[in-house]
DNA sequence: CCGTATTTGTTCGTATGTATT
DNA sequence: CAATACATACGAACAAATACG
Protein backbone atom coordinates (compact mmCIF):
# COMPACT_ATOMS: atom_id res chain seq x y z
CA UNK A 1 0.00 0.00 0.00
CA UNK A 2 0.89 3.72 0.47
CA UNK A 3 2.22 4.41 3.53
CA UNK A 4 4.18 1.93 5.77
CA UNK A 5 2.56 1.07 8.92
CA UNK A 6 5.20 2.03 11.48
CA UNK A 7 4.65 5.75 9.41
CA UNK A 8 0.50 5.51 10.00
CA UNK A 9 1.51 4.72 13.46
CA UNK A 10 3.88 7.82 14.75
CA UNK A 11 1.44 9.90 12.46
CA UNK A 12 -1.67 9.24 14.42
CA UNK A 13 0.49 9.62 17.81
CA UNK A 14 1.87 12.96 16.26
CA UNK A 15 -1.71 14.18 15.88
CA UNK A 16 -2.79 13.22 19.14
CA UNK A 17 0.45 14.83 20.70
CA UNK A 18 -0.22 17.94 18.84
CA UNK A 19 -3.65 18.15 19.27
CA UNK A 20 -3.03 18.12 23.30
CA UNK A 21 -4.92 14.63 23.16
CA UNK A 22 -1.79 13.88 24.90
CA UNK A 23 -0.71 16.13 27.62
CA UNK A 24 2.80 17.31 27.72
CA UNK A 25 4.27 15.11 30.44
CA UNK A 26 2.03 12.13 30.08
CA UNK A 27 3.24 8.92 29.13
CA UNK A 28 1.86 7.28 26.04
CA UNK A 29 0.66 3.68 26.45
CA UNK A 30 3.49 1.14 26.69
CA UNK A 31 4.16 -0.71 23.52
CA UNK A 32 2.28 -3.79 25.08
CA UNK A 33 -0.45 -1.69 24.78
CA UNK A 34 0.59 -0.11 21.70
CA UNK A 35 0.65 -3.48 19.64
CA UNK A 36 -2.59 -4.47 20.95
CA UNK A 37 -3.67 -1.18 19.80
CA UNK A 38 -2.70 -1.35 16.37
CA UNK A 39 -2.23 -4.64 15.81
CA UNK A 40 1.39 -4.27 15.14
CA UNK A 41 3.93 -6.25 16.36
CA UNK A 42 6.56 -4.92 19.10
CA UNK A 43 9.46 -3.90 16.37
CA UNK A 44 6.95 -1.80 14.59
CA UNK A 45 5.30 0.26 17.05
CA UNK A 46 9.10 1.16 18.23
CA UNK A 47 10.03 2.13 14.54
CA UNK A 48 6.90 4.47 15.07
CA UNK A 49 8.18 5.42 18.46
CA UNK A 50 11.67 6.09 17.02
CA UNK A 51 10.19 8.65 14.11
CA UNK A 52 8.03 10.86 17.00
CA UNK A 53 11.79 10.34 19.14
CA UNK A 54 13.99 11.60 16.25
CA UNK A 55 11.21 14.50 15.67
CA UNK A 56 12.00 15.42 19.46
CA UNK A 57 8.57 14.96 20.21
CA UNK A 58 8.57 12.38 22.70
CA UNK A 59 11.62 10.59 24.97
CA UNK A 60 11.19 7.18 26.28
CA UNK A 61 13.06 6.27 29.60
CA UNK A 62 14.28 3.02 30.12
CA UNK A 63 12.30 1.04 32.78
CA UNK A 64 9.76 3.63 33.02
CA UNK A 65 7.66 4.49 29.78
CA UNK A 66 7.32 6.93 27.08
CA UNK A 67 6.49 10.35 27.48
CA UNK A 68 5.74 13.26 25.66
CA UNK A 69 8.61 15.87 25.42
CA UNK A 70 7.81 18.88 27.58
CA UNK A 71 8.38 22.15 25.11
CA UNK A 72 11.01 24.53 26.66
CA UNK A 73 10.96 28.14 27.03
CA UNK A 74 13.72 29.72 24.63
CA UNK A 75 15.83 31.74 25.51
CA UNK A 76 16.10 34.42 23.38
CA UNK A 77 19.44 36.84 23.02
CA UNK A 78 20.33 39.52 20.86
CA UNK A 79 22.90 38.85 18.36
CA UNK A 80 23.33 43.05 16.79
CA UNK A 81 24.48 45.01 20.32
CA UNK A 82 26.69 48.32 19.62
CA UNK A 83 29.99 47.54 20.19
CA UNK A 84 31.58 49.31 23.34
CA UNK A 85 27.76 49.65 24.61
CA UNK A 86 27.72 48.65 28.20
CA UNK A 87 30.05 46.30 30.41
CA UNK A 88 29.36 42.95 28.74
CA UNK A 89 31.06 40.02 29.94
CA UNK A 90 32.61 38.01 27.39
CA UNK A 91 30.25 38.05 24.84
CA UNK A 92 28.12 40.40 22.80
CA UNK A 93 24.99 39.59 24.12
CA UNK A 94 22.27 41.18 25.60
CA UNK A 95 21.13 37.89 28.55
CA UNK A 96 18.01 36.83 28.18
CA UNK A 97 17.03 37.93 32.05
CA UNK A 98 14.32 39.59 31.18
CA UNK A 99 12.21 36.89 32.35
CA UNK A 100 14.20 36.87 35.77
CA UNK A 101 16.44 34.21 34.42
CA UNK A 102 19.27 35.70 34.99
CA UNK A 103 22.88 33.90 33.41
CA UNK A 104 25.81 32.98 35.04
CA UNK A 105 29.19 31.61 34.08
CA UNK A 106 31.47 29.09 35.39
CA UNK A 107 35.17 30.18 35.97
CA UNK A 108 37.34 30.55 32.95
CA UNK A 109 39.52 27.83 32.12
CA UNK A 110 42.63 29.53 30.65
CA UNK A 111 44.90 27.85 27.76
CA UNK A 112 47.84 28.60 26.18
CA UNK A 113 47.09 26.86 22.71
CA UNK A 114 48.81 26.53 19.18
CA UNK A 115 45.55 28.34 17.23
CA UNK A 116 43.43 25.96 14.98
CA UNK A 117 43.27 26.79 11.28
CA UNK A 118 40.02 28.27 11.63
CA UNK A 119 40.83 30.69 14.73
CA UNK A 120 44.35 31.15 13.00
CA UNK A 121 42.72 32.33 9.80
CA UNK A 122 40.02 34.30 11.70
CA UNK A 123 42.73 36.27 13.71
CA UNK A 124 45.06 36.54 10.67
CA UNK A 125 47.67 34.92 12.25
CA UNK A 126 49.91 32.62 10.99
CA UNK A 127 49.42 28.89 11.20
CA UNK A 128 51.04 27.19 14.27
CA UNK A 129 51.32 30.80 16.36
CA UNK A 130 49.81 30.56 19.64
CA UNK A 131 46.78 32.19 21.24
CA UNK A 132 45.09 32.68 24.69
CA UNK A 133 42.07 30.40 25.40
CA UNK A 134 39.18 31.26 27.37
CA UNK A 135 36.34 28.93 27.87
CA UNK A 136 33.71 29.00 29.99
CA UNK A 137 30.54 27.40 30.60
CA UNK A 138 27.19 29.31 30.77
CA UNK A 139 24.01 28.47 32.84
CA UNK A 140 20.66 30.39 33.04
CA UNK A 141 19.32 29.63 36.48
CA UNK A 142 20.43 26.18 36.89
CA UNK A 143 19.88 25.22 33.09
CA UNK A 144 23.01 24.69 30.74
CA UNK A 145 23.14 27.30 28.49
CA UNK A 146 25.58 27.17 26.35
CA UNK A 147 29.73 27.07 25.89
CA UNK A 148 31.32 29.76 24.86
CA UNK A 149 35.51 30.34 24.48
CA UNK A 150 37.33 33.48 22.94
CA UNK A 151 40.74 33.09 21.47
CA UNK A 152 43.16 36.37 21.46
CA UNK A 153 46.36 36.39 20.30
CA UNK A 154 49.53 36.29 22.43
CA UNK A 155 50.17 39.77 20.76
CA UNK A 156 47.90 41.42 23.29
CA UNK A 157 49.60 39.68 26.04
CA UNK A 158 52.83 41.19 24.93
CA UNK A 159 50.90 44.76 24.66
CA UNK A 160 50.10 44.71 28.09
CA UNK A 161 46.76 42.69 28.70
CA UNK A 162 48.36 40.15 30.98
CA UNK A 163 44.99 39.82 33.04
CA UNK A 164 43.92 37.35 30.17
CA UNK A 165 46.09 34.70 30.65
CA UNK A 166 44.80 34.78 34.75
CA UNK A 167 42.36 31.58 35.19
CA UNK A 168 39.99 34.31 37.17
CA UNK A 169 36.49 36.45 35.56
CA UNK A 170 37.68 40.08 34.47
CA UNK A 171 35.00 41.48 36.23
CA UNK A 172 33.38 44.18 34.25
CA UNK A 173 34.76 42.46 31.28
CA UNK A 174 37.06 41.27 29.03
CA UNK A 175 36.09 44.20 26.51
CA UNK A 176 35.85 46.65 29.58
CA UNK A 177 39.40 46.16 30.64
CA UNK A 178 40.97 45.97 26.70
CA UNK A 179 39.50 49.18 26.54
CA UNK A 180 42.00 50.55 29.59
CA UNK A 181 44.49 49.31 27.45
CA UNK A 182 43.70 51.04 24.12
CA UNK A 183 42.01 48.16 22.64
CA UNK A 184 38.68 49.36 21.45
CA UNK A 185 36.49 47.15 19.38
CA UNK A 186 34.79 49.08 16.86
CA UNK A 187 32.80 46.24 15.15
CA UNK A 188 32.80 42.39 14.52
CA UNK A 189 31.28 40.21 12.41
CA UNK A 190 29.92 37.00 13.08
CA UNK A 191 28.18 33.59 11.68
CA UNK A 192 25.38 31.49 12.61
CA UNK A 193 25.67 27.77 11.83
CA UNK A 194 24.07 24.68 12.56
CA UNK A 195 25.55 21.29 13.06
CA UNK A 196 25.26 18.39 15.05
CA UNK A 197 26.51 17.97 18.74
CA UNK A 198 30.33 16.73 19.19
CA UNK A 199 30.72 14.37 22.29
CA UNK A 200 31.59 17.21 24.64
CA UNK A 201 28.64 19.24 23.71
CA UNK A 202 26.07 16.27 23.87
CA UNK A 203 27.60 15.31 27.54
CA UNK A 204 27.34 18.70 29.20
CA UNK A 205 24.11 19.57 27.31
CA UNK A 206 22.40 16.82 27.98
CA UNK A 207 21.54 16.01 24.77
CA UNK A 208 19.85 13.17 23.19
CA UNK A 209 23.08 10.39 22.08
CA UNK A 210 21.37 10.25 19.04
CA UNK A 211 22.76 13.56 17.67
CA UNK A 212 19.06 14.52 16.57
CA UNK A 213 18.90 18.09 18.53
CA UNK A 214 21.91 20.52 16.48
CA UNK A 215 23.73 22.85 18.16
CA UNK A 216 24.24 26.45 17.14
CA UNK A 217 27.23 27.71 16.40
CA UNK A 218 28.08 31.35 16.56
CA UNK A 219 31.42 32.25 15.52
CA UNK A 220 32.35 35.95 16.16
CA UNK A 221 35.61 37.91 14.83
CA UNK A 222 35.99 41.55 17.06
CA UNK A 223 37.95 44.32 15.23
CA UNK A 224 39.77 46.81 16.45
CA UNK A 225 40.63 50.77 15.60
CA UNK A 226 43.03 49.97 12.77
CA UNK A 227 41.45 47.00 11.16
CA UNK A 228 42.97 44.36 13.36
CA UNK A 229 40.99 41.01 14.32
CA UNK A 230 42.02 41.11 18.02
CA UNK A 231 39.54 38.51 19.39
CA UNK A 232 37.61 35.43 17.97
CA UNK A 233 34.85 33.76 20.28
CA UNK A 234 32.80 30.76 19.57
CA UNK A 235 29.71 30.10 21.07
CA UNK A 236 27.50 26.92 21.26
CA UNK A 237 23.71 26.92 22.32
CA UNK A 238 21.47 23.95 22.17
CA UNK A 239 19.27 24.87 18.99
CA UNK A 240 15.90 23.12 20.92
CA UNK A 241 16.04 25.97 23.40
CA UNK A 242 17.91 29.03 22.16
CA UNK A 243 16.99 32.22 19.80
CA UNK A 244 18.64 35.17 18.45
CA UNK A 245 17.54 38.17 17.85
CA UNK A 246 18.98 40.88 15.58
CA UNK A 247 17.87 44.50 15.20
CA UNK A 248 18.83 46.54 12.11
CA UNK A 249 18.15 50.38 11.69
CA UNK A 250 15.56 52.53 13.70
CA UNK A 251 13.50 49.99 15.82
CA UNK A 252 11.08 51.30 18.39
CA UNK A 253 12.32 50.03 21.89
CA UNK A 254 9.59 47.36 22.43
CA UNK A 255 9.51 43.51 23.44
CA UNK A 256 10.01 41.99 19.90
CA UNK A 257 7.58 38.87 19.28
CA UNK A 258 9.83 35.47 19.15
CA UNK A 259 8.55 33.04 17.03
CA UNK B 1 29.78 -5.04 26.84
CA UNK B 2 29.35 -1.48 27.75
CA UNK B 3 28.96 -0.02 24.12
CA UNK B 4 25.86 -1.79 22.53
CA UNK B 5 27.44 -3.36 18.92
CA UNK B 6 25.22 -1.67 16.64
CA UNK B 7 26.32 2.13 18.33
CA UNK B 8 30.47 0.11 17.72
CA UNK B 9 29.59 -0.54 14.27
CA UNK B 10 28.20 2.85 13.81
CA UNK B 11 31.43 4.34 15.41
CA UNK B 12 33.51 2.10 13.90
CA UNK B 13 32.38 3.03 10.04
CA UNK B 14 31.73 6.92 11.41
CA UNK B 15 36.02 7.30 12.04
CA UNK B 16 36.43 5.64 8.52
CA UNK B 17 33.89 8.25 7.16
CA UNK B 18 35.72 11.23 9.02
CA UNK B 19 39.01 10.21 8.64
CA UNK B 20 38.40 10.05 4.92
CA UNK B 21 39.16 5.96 4.76
CA UNK B 22 35.80 6.02 3.09
CA UNK B 23 35.86 8.81 0.33
CA UNK B 24 32.92 11.51 -0.17
CA UNK B 25 30.28 9.65 -2.43
CA UNK B 26 31.82 6.46 -2.21
CA UNK B 27 29.60 3.83 -1.17
CA UNK B 28 29.92 1.58 2.02
CA UNK B 29 29.99 -1.91 1.69
CA UNK B 30 26.68 -3.49 1.95
CA UNK B 31 24.67 -4.57 4.74
CA UNK B 32 25.09 -8.59 3.31
CA UNK B 33 29.11 -7.68 3.55
CA UNK B 34 28.86 -5.86 6.79
CA UNK B 35 27.34 -8.49 8.24
CA UNK B 36 30.49 -10.55 7.32
CA UNK B 37 32.66 -8.43 8.69
CA UNK B 38 30.95 -7.39 11.77
CA UNK B 39 29.72 -10.56 12.30
CA UNK B 40 26.28 -9.29 13.22
CA UNK B 41 22.99 -9.60 11.54
CA UNK B 42 21.50 -7.48 9.35
CA UNK B 43 19.05 -5.99 11.69
CA UNK B 44 21.97 -4.85 14.00
CA UNK B 45 24.03 -3.44 10.80
CA UNK B 46 20.81 -1.66 9.52
CA UNK B 47 20.43 0.02 13.31
CA UNK B 48 24.33 0.87 13.11
CA UNK B 49 23.82 2.51 9.48
CA UNK B 50 20.46 4.17 10.83
CA UNK B 51 22.75 6.45 13.25
CA UNK B 52 24.70 7.05 10.55
CA UNK B 53 21.68 8.74 8.57
CA UNK B 54 20.24 10.40 11.18
CA UNK B 55 23.69 12.66 11.88
CA UNK B 56 23.38 12.59 7.95
CA UNK B 57 26.66 11.08 7.19
CA UNK B 58 25.07 8.49 4.71
CA UNK B 59 22.50 8.38 2.49
CA UNK B 60 20.74 4.67 1.85
CA UNK B 61 19.21 4.21 -1.60
CA UNK B 62 16.72 1.44 -2.09
CA UNK B 63 17.83 -0.91 -4.85
CA UNK B 64 21.69 0.59 -5.31
CA UNK B 65 23.15 1.03 -1.90
CA UNK B 66 24.64 3.17 0.81
CA UNK B 67 26.63 6.14 0.14
CA UNK B 68 28.34 8.66 2.47
CA UNK B 69 27.26 12.10 2.02
CA UNK B 70 28.52 14.79 0.03
CA UNK B 71 29.36 17.84 1.88
CA UNK B 72 27.25 20.82 0.25
CA UNK B 73 29.30 24.01 0.64
CA UNK B 74 26.82 26.76 2.54
CA UNK B 75 24.89 29.20 1.32
CA UNK B 76 26.03 32.14 3.07
CA UNK B 77 23.95 35.37 3.85
CA UNK B 78 24.27 38.40 5.35
CA UNK B 79 21.21 39.44 7.91
CA UNK B 80 22.19 42.98 8.68
CA UNK B 81 21.69 44.99 5.94
CA UNK B 82 21.14 48.64 6.37
CA UNK B 83 17.67 49.20 5.33
CA UNK B 84 17.34 51.12 2.17
CA UNK B 85 20.63 50.14 1.02
CA UNK B 86 20.45 48.97 -2.77
CA UNK B 87 17.61 47.63 -4.51
CA UNK B 88 16.53 44.42 -2.76
CA UNK B 89 14.06 42.07 -3.51
CA UNK B 90 11.56 40.83 -0.87
CA UNK B 91 14.41 40.36 1.53
CA UNK B 92 16.39 41.76 3.54
CA UNK B 93 19.37 39.81 2.57
CA UNK B 94 22.95 40.13 0.52
CA UNK B 95 22.42 37.61 -1.78
CA UNK B 96 25.27 34.85 -1.83
CA UNK B 97 26.46 35.63 -5.26
CA UNK B 98 29.72 35.75 -4.27
CA UNK B 99 30.90 32.97 -5.74
CA UNK B 100 29.40 32.82 -8.96
CA UNK B 101 25.68 31.11 -7.73
CA UNK B 102 23.21 33.40 -8.91
CA UNK B 103 19.70 33.65 -6.81
CA UNK B 104 16.60 33.46 -8.00
CA UNK B 105 13.07 33.80 -7.45
CA UNK B 106 9.72 31.76 -9.01
CA UNK B 107 6.86 34.01 -9.43
CA UNK B 108 4.71 35.39 -6.54
CA UNK B 109 1.42 33.47 -5.12
CA UNK B 110 -0.21 35.58 -3.46
CA UNK B 111 -3.30 35.37 -1.36
CA UNK B 112 -5.26 37.66 1.07
CA UNK B 113 -5.22 35.55 4.14
CA UNK B 114 -6.91 36.00 7.62
CA UNK B 115 -3.75 36.85 9.73
CA UNK B 116 -2.41 34.07 11.40
CA UNK B 117 -1.74 34.49 15.32
CA UNK B 118 1.84 34.95 15.12
CA UNK B 119 1.48 37.64 12.06
CA UNK B 120 -1.48 39.39 13.72
CA UNK B 121 0.61 40.13 16.71
CA UNK B 122 3.95 41.13 15.01
CA UNK B 123 1.81 43.21 12.72
CA UNK B 124 -0.09 44.30 15.68
CA UNK B 125 -3.40 44.10 13.95
CA UNK B 126 -5.96 42.61 15.34
CA UNK B 127 -6.87 38.57 15.43
CA UNK B 128 -9.01 37.73 12.30
CA UNK B 129 -7.77 40.76 10.32
CA UNK B 130 -6.67 40.26 6.77
CA UNK B 131 -3.37 40.76 5.38
CA UNK B 132 -1.63 40.33 2.01
CA UNK B 133 0.64 37.34 1.78
CA UNK B 134 3.21 36.91 -0.98
CA UNK B 135 4.97 33.81 -1.02
CA UNK B 136 7.83 32.78 -3.08
CA UNK B 137 10.32 29.97 -3.37
CA UNK B 138 14.11 30.88 -4.04
CA UNK B 139 16.84 29.37 -5.88
CA UNK B 140 20.41 29.13 -5.99
CA UNK B 141 21.06 28.18 -9.61
CA UNK B 142 19.15 25.18 -9.91
CA UNK B 143 19.55 24.46 -5.68
CA UNK B 144 16.43 24.78 -3.79
CA UNK B 145 16.87 27.49 -1.55
CA UNK B 146 14.73 29.06 0.62
CA UNK B 147 10.89 29.34 1.00
CA UNK B 148 9.53 32.74 1.60
CA UNK B 149 6.18 34.49 2.66
CA UNK B 150 5.75 38.40 3.44
CA UNK B 151 2.65 39.50 4.93
CA UNK B 152 1.98 42.86 4.92
CA UNK B 153 -1.28 44.24 6.46
CA UNK B 154 -4.39 45.49 4.03
CA UNK B 155 -4.14 49.17 5.46
CA UNK B 156 -1.63 49.23 2.26
CA UNK B 157 -3.47 48.30 -0.64
CA UNK B 158 -5.93 51.16 0.95
CA UNK B 159 -3.04 53.75 1.27
CA UNK B 160 -2.40 53.23 -2.64
CA UNK B 161 0.15 49.97 -2.44
CA UNK B 162 -1.96 48.05 -5.26
CA UNK B 163 0.80 46.51 -6.88
CA UNK B 164 1.01 43.91 -3.81
CA UNK B 165 -1.64 42.49 -4.63
CA UNK B 166 -0.56 41.17 -7.93
CA UNK B 167 0.55 37.75 -8.71
CA UNK B 168 3.98 39.21 -10.50
CA UNK B 169 7.09 40.11 -9.50
CA UNK B 170 7.65 43.51 -8.14
CA UNK B 171 10.83 44.78 -10.29
CA UNK B 172 13.07 46.66 -7.98
CA UNK B 173 11.95 45.28 -5.28
CA UNK B 174 8.54 45.94 -3.02
CA UNK B 175 10.76 48.07 -1.09
CA UNK B 176 11.64 50.66 -3.30
CA UNK B 177 8.04 50.40 -4.77
CA UNK B 178 6.88 51.11 -0.86
CA UNK B 179 9.00 53.87 -0.95
CA UNK B 180 7.61 55.63 -3.76
CA UNK B 181 4.71 55.80 -1.85
CA UNK B 182 6.31 56.85 1.01
CA UNK B 183 6.11 54.11 3.29
CA UNK B 184 10.05 53.89 3.69
CA UNK B 185 11.89 50.98 6.20
CA UNK B 186 14.10 52.33 8.74
CA UNK B 187 14.55 49.48 10.38
CA UNK B 188 13.52 45.73 11.36
CA UNK B 189 13.82 43.15 13.97
CA UNK B 190 14.20 39.80 13.27
CA UNK B 191 14.58 36.43 15.39
CA UNK B 192 16.12 33.17 14.52
CA UNK B 193 15.32 29.88 15.32
CA UNK B 194 15.62 26.24 14.30
CA UNK B 195 12.96 23.78 14.09
CA UNK B 196 12.09 20.08 11.81
CA UNK B 197 10.89 20.73 8.95
CA UNK B 198 7.17 20.56 8.18
CA UNK B 199 5.69 18.13 5.37
CA UNK B 200 5.74 21.08 2.77
CA UNK B 201 9.56 21.90 3.38
CA UNK B 202 10.48 18.69 3.75
CA UNK B 203 8.86 18.10 0.14
CA UNK B 204 10.31 21.34 -1.27
CA UNK B 205 13.86 20.86 -0.21
CA UNK B 206 14.28 17.03 -0.68
CA UNK B 207 14.90 16.99 2.92
CA UNK B 208 15.20 13.20 4.43
CA UNK B 209 11.89 11.97 5.73
CA UNK B 210 12.87 11.45 9.01
CA UNK B 211 12.97 15.03 9.83
CA UNK B 212 17.12 15.31 10.73
CA UNK B 213 17.89 17.87 8.82
CA UNK B 214 15.83 21.01 10.72
CA UNK B 215 15.60 24.02 8.63
CA UNK B 216 16.25 27.96 10.21
CA UNK B 217 13.15 30.20 10.55
CA UNK B 218 13.72 33.82 10.31
CA UNK B 219 11.05 35.74 11.25
CA UNK B 220 11.57 39.59 10.50
CA UNK B 221 9.57 42.52 11.17
CA UNK B 222 9.80 45.97 9.39
CA UNK B 223 9.36 49.24 11.19
CA UNK B 224 8.72 52.15 9.28
CA UNK B 225 9.59 56.06 9.63
CA UNK B 226 6.56 56.48 12.41
CA UNK B 227 7.38 53.11 14.37
CA UNK B 228 4.26 51.20 12.51
CA UNK B 229 5.15 47.47 11.66
CA UNK B 230 4.43 47.53 8.38
CA UNK B 231 5.71 43.99 7.05
CA UNK B 232 6.54 40.80 8.03
CA UNK B 233 8.75 37.97 6.35
CA UNK B 234 9.16 34.82 7.11
CA UNK B 235 11.89 32.48 5.30
CA UNK B 236 12.57 29.17 5.69
CA UNK B 237 16.33 27.86 4.87
CA UNK B 238 17.43 23.89 5.16
CA UNK B 239 20.26 24.47 7.78
CA UNK B 240 22.30 21.64 6.44
CA UNK B 241 23.58 24.02 3.49
CA UNK B 242 22.92 27.70 4.98
CA UNK B 243 24.50 29.77 7.09
CA UNK B 244 24.00 33.40 8.10
CA UNK B 245 26.74 36.53 8.94
CA UNK B 246 26.08 39.66 10.98
CA UNK B 247 28.12 42.61 10.97
CA UNK B 248 27.93 45.19 13.91
CA UNK B 249 30.00 48.62 13.70
CA UNK B 250 33.22 48.92 12.25
CA UNK B 251 34.06 45.95 9.89
CA UNK B 252 36.34 46.06 7.04
CA UNK B 253 34.84 44.78 3.46
CA UNK B 254 36.84 41.69 3.18
CA UNK B 255 35.44 38.81 2.93
CA UNK B 256 34.61 36.77 5.93
CA UNK B 257 36.03 32.95 7.54
CA UNK B 258 33.38 31.06 7.67
CA UNK B 259 32.88 28.50 9.79
C1' DC C 1 18.48 -4.20 50.89
C1' DC C 2 16.38 -7.63 48.15
C1' DG C 3 13.52 -9.60 44.84
C1' DT C 4 10.02 -9.08 41.45
C1' DA C 5 7.28 -6.93 38.01
C1' DT C 6 7.24 -3.55 34.41
C1' DT C 7 9.16 -1.11 30.58
C1' DT C 8 12.36 0.05 27.27
C1' DG C 9 16.91 -1.46 24.86
C1' DT C 10 19.55 -4.73 22.10
C1' DT C 11 20.12 -8.64 19.12
C1' DC C 12 18.98 -12.36 16.50
C1' DG C 13 16.26 -14.94 12.77
C1' DT C 14 13.10 -14.86 8.95
C1' DA C 15 10.02 -13.43 5.32
C1' DT C 16 8.33 -10.33 2.02
C1' DG C 17 8.01 -5.82 -0.46
C1' DT C 18 9.98 -2.20 -3.42
C1' DA C 19 13.39 0.34 -6.05
C1' DT C 20 17.21 0.14 -9.19
C1' DT C 21 20.21 -1.82 -12.45
C1' DC D 1 12.84 -10.70 -16.40
C1' DA D 2 16.39 -11.49 -13.09
C1' DA D 3 19.69 -10.01 -9.71
C1' DT D 4 20.88 -6.82 -6.19
C1' DA D 5 20.17 -3.78 -2.32
C1' DC D 6 17.56 -1.42 0.82
C1' DA D 7 12.69 -1.13 3.36
C1' DT D 8 9.13 -3.04 6.06
C1' DA D 9 7.21 -6.32 9.22
C1' DC D 10 6.80 -10.17 12.29
C1' DG D 11 8.33 -13.18 16.15
C1' DA D 12 11.37 -14.26 19.91
C1' DA D 13 14.75 -13.92 23.58
C1' DC D 14 17.52 -11.71 26.85
C1' DA D 15 19.56 -7.40 28.96
C1' DA D 16 19.26 -3.15 31.48
C1' DA D 17 16.89 0.43 33.96
C1' DT D 18 13.42 1.59 37.03
C1' DA D 19 9.64 1.24 40.45
C1' DC D 20 7.71 -0.88 44.31
C1' DG D 21 6.48 -3.89 47.98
Amino acid sequence: MSEPMYRQIADDLRVKIETGETAQGAQLPTEIELMDQYKASRNTVRDAIKVLTTRGLVEARAGQGTFVAEKVKPFVSTLTVEPGAGAEDDVYLAEPKADGREPASSVPRVEIQVASPQVAEALRIGPGEQVVSRHRERFIGRKLWSLETSFYPMSLIEDGAARLIEAAPIEGGVLAYLAELGIREVGYRGSIAVRPPDDREQAFFKLSADGRVPVFEIFRVGFRQNGDRFRVTVTVYPSDRNQFLIKVGDVPAAQAAPR
